[in-house]
DNA sequence: CTCGAACA
DNA sequence: TGTTCGAGG
């Protein structure tokens, strides 16, 4: 599974952050944080973000270093958090689960070794959103008056959704699946520093002579995070059957093939769950760096490292 | 993600 | 020859 696939169809652009200013952009929080979490670990010692008792919180440092350039922009981000995943999500969870024991052990291997670049490098792909990343996350959120939603599916699904009922202006995420899930606008590949990359829904389905449902089923017979493909089949040979009229289930039939619950599967795509909505737009209050520097104290970060943050911060009236 | 092998 | 697959960094 997995769905490189849609990389190869989708319409890329470069856009500079100021682009949205003074827009609102919901982010996909599970990416968000994992992408720093990742980063932080590969690059920073352990004990910075390691308290007493041995929980490891390298999101209270990793989280927030990509927002200030956001807030900068005078842009509101509105992070969408996970609800339940899909019951067709299993395997691929499954898959990740255990790619990340698999890397656990060659940890342990290379600390063995005495290796410590390549125990990083592994460590890097064992982390996971504990509870306490997530409890953290969220109250850190709260003290520098940034708003977030707990979606009641995918937070993908979720953050297309509120593009298109016009609550934000663009995604961030770097999953393609918010092209199936039919994000508008979608920000890719955003560091903090230069240019991102902006995914659009629209030229991607001209691009290629397509609605939105035949998009759906390309993905479907590529395979997605819900289902595995049509061995045989990738991006270009499905936008060339779909697009010469056939359908999904004369294309199986063809190849004697079969997709599980494939209506299930396009149902999850082109009308997710996704819980509720806010019926108005979601705005930022003022940062609290008092608490915030109290948060941080309480969870044993190095004063100069949350200070070095708080200072990229744009300025707010006292 | 990049690359070479396998395949239609 | 173009496309997909699968291993490895």
């Amino acid at each position: 599974m997995g769905n490189s696939a849609l990389r190869t169809l989708a319409t890329l652009e470069e856009t500079p952050l100021s682009e949205y200013a003074g827009a609102t952009v919901a982010i996909d929080a599970h990416h968000w944080i994992y992408r720093y979490l990742t980063g932080l670990t590969r690059y920073m010692d352990d004990n910075i973000y390691t308290t007493e008792d041995g929980t490891e919180l390298p999101n209270v440092a990793g989280v927030f270093r990509g927002l200030p350039p956001i807030l900068r922009e005078d842009i509101t981000p509105v992070f969408v958090f996970d609800g339940k995943p899909h019951e067709r999500k299993a395997d691929e969870i499954q898959s990740r689960r255990d790619a990340k024991q698999e890397a656990k052990q060659k940890m342990a291997d290379a600390a063995e070794a005495g290796d410590t670049a390549a125990m990083k490098r592994y460590k890097a792909q064992t982390q996971s959103l504990t509870p306490a990343i997530h409890e953290t996350t969220r109250e850190a959120l709260e003290l520098l008056g940034i708003p977030y939603i707990e979606a009641g599916g995918a937070g993908e699904a979720y953050t297309a959704k509120m593009v298109e009922y016009g609550l934000a202006d663009a995604a961030m995420t770097d999953d393609y699946d918010a092209l199936l899930f039919g994000s508008p606008t979608t920000i890719r590949q955003y560091t903090g520093k230069g240019p991102a990359e902006k995914m659009l829904l629209n030229k991607t389905l001209h691009n290629h002579g397509i609605t939105h449902e035949q998009l759906v089923d390309i993905g479907l017979m590529c395979g997605t995070d819900y289902n595995d493909g049509i061995s045989g089949i990738g991006p270009k040979r499905g936008v060339k059957y779909i697009t010469s009229g056939k359908t999904v289930e004369e294309i199986l039939e063809d190849k004697g093939a079969t997709i599980d619950g494939l209506s299930q599967l396009r149902e999850l795509f082109l009308s997710p769950t996704i819980g509720s909505v806010p019926d108005t737009p979601l705005t930022r209050t003022e940062p609290d760096f008092a608490q915030f520097r109290a948060f941080a104290n309480e969870w044993e970060f190095p004063t100069q490292f949350i200070e070095k943050n708080i200072s990229r911060f744009p300025r707010y009236a006292e």
